[in-house]
RNA sequence: GCCGACGUAGCCCAAUUGGCAGAGGCACAGGCUUUAGGUGCCUGUCAGUGCGGGUUCGAGUCCCGCCGUCGGCACCA
């Protein structure tokens, strides 16, 4: 394997940082997802500072520029440009050689050992020196895997009093750690250490704030101020005068590499002249589609051929790839270009496909987007538009759902969109998981076969295995197939237990024997229905009790709030509640039978359509009796409240009685009928109650 | 290391957002139905807010400190 650098495209997603953050605020996401797509791009306010060299000014980017009077060396990326510059054999014989070796070494780690940061620092000095601009001091430049070309500037001034990562490194090779700042004593205490700025004592960085100590020229003093962040207001000012630097904002987000070499995906409409510039293609050429091969997979090359070009499907396909155009110069031969795009680029705007699926003049009407997607200023002024309600996977947390952004902005910037993002509610669901189960070898062995508990261990084919906790897969073979429950169960019963386990959002177990639970619950409903025997409708027009009725009504009133929140596992449970106070009646009256099945149907749509046809709505889309355009039951105003409640009477916030007082009873009537409690006349014993908390509707609280 | 979530009964989970700890399901026990079986029906039991402080008349809920589990990022300067 070797790397090689490729010309290819890249979409500038980077100069969309600032609003891909900011507009974060807009959407009604998580916490959790908004907190890692700012992680991913990785915002952070700091200097730009230029240290002059023999390879020309070296660039660092830091956020504490305030410790610019510690920086004692400088380290740059192995990678770096001006590394071969800087190391001049003449100079430092050999260090050509030694800085090929180190590179190879550091390129030849595999990425988990670059991530490790208990690793050992390690370094190569280039023999040269840059200055320290804030007080000329010459500083050595070295070269080490822990500076990253991908971030930043890919050079470091390193402070090693005050950075970890400076400290080891400095530590491991003899470099001086002039100290700052004076960390505080109970810092020494806790290390056990007196109070020292001689840092060869120190066990290691001290980074936070603390009164700075040499950091002070003709030009500009921190020494007196305690807290870092008029430090760095004091040195930026001196940065941007002095026009030794300025500040700057960093990003950890990287330009989206937009090309894969492979044979699906979106050609790019792009073809190169006999120059070899770019050019697009004309519009009546669009869209450009891919060519019929049968020949999908990339060349091979010579393991060893470090020299040769890789080649994509696409770039054989010389018929396809080789085209006549008069761009503007007369009839040319020019040739694609033969990479496709990725996966994002499909996934990135599909959603607005759906709202105009047959146009073929553009993806979508303008005044289809508006209606489906335009801003929702009725539900709040910073609306930014965007599909109403988007359920997905966590794992699309920063690519897919920040790729999508990025387009849709663009989208928005070229004035195609009306809306400046595209979901507006954003609902991760959890991951129904499984238990794994390992042998001894520590290789999995498949689940189902596993028997035993948790008191008396488990075991495989009599062998003891250990028990793990993880996604469903091929990999753990812990997968529990849908298709199973379906035959044993149906599809209504499968759906109604992964809905009622717990809230959506959160992963749990998946546990095959509970599922039975819903089958007895839907076996219930239907009997409540339908006689078993005749299949004959058993439901009764007489009204329903008043109890009942009321129960109707609270059923209703909560699983239609509860809906809409997505609480699907309480609605569930609320409506189970109601079933189960049916099925005690001796007949079911059609006022209650009604609209529980309408309730249920969008959660059981199957048994539901069913029951719907046998209570006389005809049976289907035909004669117009399908459940699904049925209106989700309202509930009446007048049967949610109760003519009396029964409050909890607390003694000293523990509950010792209760008294029924009418509903709409003012607080001094509850306060009487409190006092009147036998309970509390004995606890009072003729004393007064030293305080009296009457909450209406909820309970008395009676301190003695 | 940083960021985020979570911790309630044997298990999965509720708790009107500071107000009676228990809605629902599983499991368990007893009974019923059935030629039999349970993927049928009925009745019922036990016990718990991870630990330590604080605020409050009142804390599962708010605050502080630990412990533990899960997820994301990670030598990010």
């Amino acid at each position: 394997m070797f790397k090689r650098n490729m010309r290819q495209w890249m979409m500038r997603i980077t100069t969309y940082a600032d609003r891909l953050v900011d507009d974060l605020e807009l959407l009604d996401w998580t916490d959790a997802i908004k907190a890692m797509q700012r992680n991913w791009i990785g915002r952070s306010n700091g200097a730009k500072v230029d240290f002059a060299s023999e390879a020309g000014p070296i660039s660092v980017f830091t956020t504490r520029p305030d410790t610019l009077f510690g920086a004692s060396f400088m380290v740059l990326s192995p990678e770096h440009p001006f590394v071969d510059q800087l190391a001049d054999p003449a100079r430092t014989p050999g260090i050509a050689e030694e800085i090929a070796a180190y590179r190879t070494q550091a390129e030849g780690k595999k990425e988990f050992e670059l991530q490790d940061d208990t690793r050992e620092k390690t370094g190569v000095f280039t023999g040269a020196y840059a200055t320290n601009p804030v007080n000329g001091e010459p500083v050595p430049i070295w070269i080490a895997d822990y500076v990253l070309m991908g971030y930043g500037t890919g050079a470091i001034m390193a402070v090693p009093c005050g950075d970890t990562r400076d400290f080891e490194f400095a530590r491991k090779f003899n470099l001086p750690i002039p100290a700052i700042q004076e960390p505080p004593a109970s810092w020494f205490e806790e290390r056990g250490l007196d109070v020292t700025l001689d840092t060869r004592q120190w066990p290691e960085a001290f980074v936070g704030d603390a009164p700075y100590v040499n950091s002070t020229n003709e030009h500009l003093q921190l020494d007196g101020l305690v807290n870092k962040v008029e430090g760095i207001a004091v040195m930026n000012a001196w940065l941007e005068r002095s026009g030794a630097g300025e500040t700057t904002v960093n990003y950890k987000l990287r330009d989206w590499l937009f090309s894969r070499q492979r044979y699906w995906g979106e050609p790019f409409p792009i073809v190169y002249d006999a120059d070899g510039n770019p050019h697009s293609v004309p519009d009546s050429m669009l869209p450009v589609e891919l060519p019929e091969t049968d020949q999908f997979a990339p060349r091979t090359f010579d393991a060893d051929d470090a020299m040769s070009n890789p080649e994509s499907p696409l770039d054989r396909l010389d018929d396809w790839m080789n085209v006549e155009l008069d761009l503007g110069d007369g009839l040319q031969t020019y040739r694609r270009d033969s990479n496709v795009m990725p996966q994002w680029a499909g996934s990135c705007w599909y959603q607005m496909r759906y709202i105009d699926p047959l146009n073929d003049d553009r993806f979508c009407a303008v005044e289809n987007e508006e209606y489906w997607m335009g801003p929702r200023t009725d539900v709040r002024p910073d609306h930014p538009g965007g599909i109403d309600l988007y359920v997905g996977g966590v794992e699309h947390a920063v690519l897919h759902l920040l790729y999508a952004r990025f387009w849709h902005k663009v989208l928005f910037d070229l004035g195609h969109v009306s809306s400046v993002e595209p979901y507006a509610r954003l609902f991760n669901q959890g991951y129904i998981q499984a238990y794994a189960f390992k042998d001894e070898r520590e290789i999995y062995v498949e689940a189902a076969e596993v028997v035993g508990n948790t008191d008396d261990g488990w075991t495989h084919n009599g062998e003891p295995v250990t028990r793990e906790y993880g996604k469903m897969g091929k990999s753990l073979k812990n997968a529990v197939s849908p298709d199973e429950m379906y035959e044993a169960y149906g599809a209504d019963t499968l759906r109604l237990y992964e809905m009622t386990g717990g809230p959506l959002d959160s992963s749990r177990p998946w546990e095959t024997r509970d599922v039975v639970g819903m089958y007895r619950f839907l076996q219930r409903l239907w009997r409540n229905v339908i006689d078993e025997s005749t299949g004959e409708c058993t439901v009764v027009d007489t009204p329903a009790d008043a109890d009942t009725l009321k129960l109707l009504h609270r059923t209703i009133d909560f699983v239609r709030t509860e809906m809409d929140e997505l609480h699907f596992n309480t609605a569930i449970a609320k409506l189970i509640e109601l079933n189960n106070a049916v099925t005690k009646l001796d007949a079911t009256p059609r006022e209650v039978a009604e609209p529980m099945v309408a309730m249920l149907a969008p959660l059981v749509p199957h048994i539901a359509e069913e029951l719907w046809s046998k209570l006389g709505h005809g049976s289907g889309r035909d004669d117009g009796g399908t459940i699904t355009y049925v209106d989700f039951p309202v509930a009446d105003p007048l049967l949610l409240v109760d003519d009396t409640v029964e409050l909890p009477i607390q003694i000293n916030g523990k509950v010792r009685s209760r008294v029924s007082v009418a509903t709409d009873a003012d607080k001094a009537t509850i306060e009487a009928a409190a006092l009147a409690d036998p309970k509390v006349i004995e606890a009072l014993a003729g004393g007064e109650p030293k305080k009296l908390i009457v909450v209406p509707g909820r309970m008395i609280n009676i301190v003695v």
